[in-house]
DNA sequence: CATCAAATATACCTTTATGTCCATAATAGC
DNA sequence: GCTATTATGGACATAAAGGTATATTTGATG
C-alpha cells in the first residue's frame, strides 16, 4: 500500500530530522539501509519538492528545509509518490460529473482516511517518540540500528 | 494505493452481486470495462480463493460463492492483492521482535484503518446503494454504464 | 458422440517500479 | 587554481505489474 520509494523517503526524512548538521547521501543510505544509488534519486525529488536543501562539496549533504514539526508524513509521501485521490468514477467519467458510485465512494473514503492520518503526523513527533525505548537516541553512527 | 488489479476485481464482484444468474467473463469485462484477457486471470484468482464459483460450457460463467452481504471489500482485495501488514520493523527485524519504531507504527496504523474500513463494507451494501440515483439499477446491458 | 460455448492454463509482451553505474558539476579547503 | 568531496543527471539493468493471445479442457446440448 505504501510504495518502497515512499518508505525509503520517509526513513531518510526521519533520519534527517534526527540530525543536527548536514548528512551526506552515503551516511543516510547506510543508516537507513536504503540502496545508495536509489536513495540519491529519491533525495533529488525531495530537494525539488523543497522538503530538503542540498549542498555540494566538503561538509555538504542534505538538511531539512523546514522544522521537523512542519513536515508531515503526507508531505513526504506526496513528494515522491503522490497518492492519487479518486475524484471521478474510473468507469464512466462523462456521465455523472463528480458523483461516485458506492464502490468508489468507499475507496475514496479509505484514501481520505489515510491522507488524514498522514497529514496529522509530523517528523518532529516521530523523533521525539524515538527517544522512548522503541528507538535509539540521536545521533546514530552508521553501525547502530536506526529503528529498534 | 489500491492496485489496478484490486480495482478490477472489485468491479467484477460488484457486477456479479448485481446479477441473478451466471455471467460470462466477456459480459463482466464489457460492462466493467476491464481488459477481457486480464479479467480472466483475476477471475481465476477469485475462484481459487472461493469467492466465486465457475461453470464451463453453455450457460456457464461466474457466480458469487456466497451471499453479497457475506463478502467484504477486504475479502476481494485480499484475494487478488493481499495487503501486507507491517508486523516487524523493516529496518532491523532481529533486534526488537515485534516492536515497531514510531514511523512504522504510524504506517501500520494507517493500513489497519484501511483494512477496517474495507472489512466493514460488503457487496450487498454496495448493490443496495446503487439503486439510488448514483447508480443504475440491475441488471445492465453491456452498453449501459455500470457506475454512474 | 459431435459440437459449441464457456473457463483454464500458458506463453509472451509492454510498462512501470526499483535498482546500479558512471560521468559531470558545484563547493570548500589548501 | 588544484584537489578532494559532495550532489546531480543520465544511461542502463532487473523485477514486478499489467495486459494480450492462444491453445486446451470442461460441460451442456442436440
Amino acid at each position: 500500500m505504501i510504495s518502497q520509494t515512499a518508505e525509503y523517503a520517509l526513513r531518510a526524512m526521519v533520519f534527517l530530522a534526527m540530525q543536527k548538521s548536514a548528512a551526506t547521501g552515503q551516511a543516510i543510505a547506510e543508516t537507513t539501509k536504503v540502496p545508495p544509488g536509489y536513495l540519491s534519486k529519491i533525495m533529488q525529488q525531495l530537494v525539488k519538492r523543497k522538503l530538503v536543501n542540498s549542498q555540494r562539496g566538503i561538509g555538504g549533504g542534505f538538511v531539512l528545509a523546514r522544522e521537523p514539526k512542519d513536515i508531515s508524513i503526507l508531505d513526504v509521501v506526496n513528494a515522491v509518490d503522490p497518492i492519487d485521490k479518486i475524484t471521478t468514477c474510473p468507469l464512466d467519467i462523462k456521465s455523472h460529473g463528480l458523483n461516485l458510485c458506492p464502490l468508489h465512494k468507499r475507496l475514496s473514503a479509505a484514501i481520505a482516511q489515510v491522507e488524514k492520518a498522514f497529514a496529522e503526523s509530523n517528523l518532529g513527533e516521530l523523533v521525539e517518540e524515538s527517544q522512548s525505548p522503541l528507538c535509539t537516541s540521536v545521533p546514530l553512527t552508521p553501525n547502530q540500528s536506526f529503528c529498534q
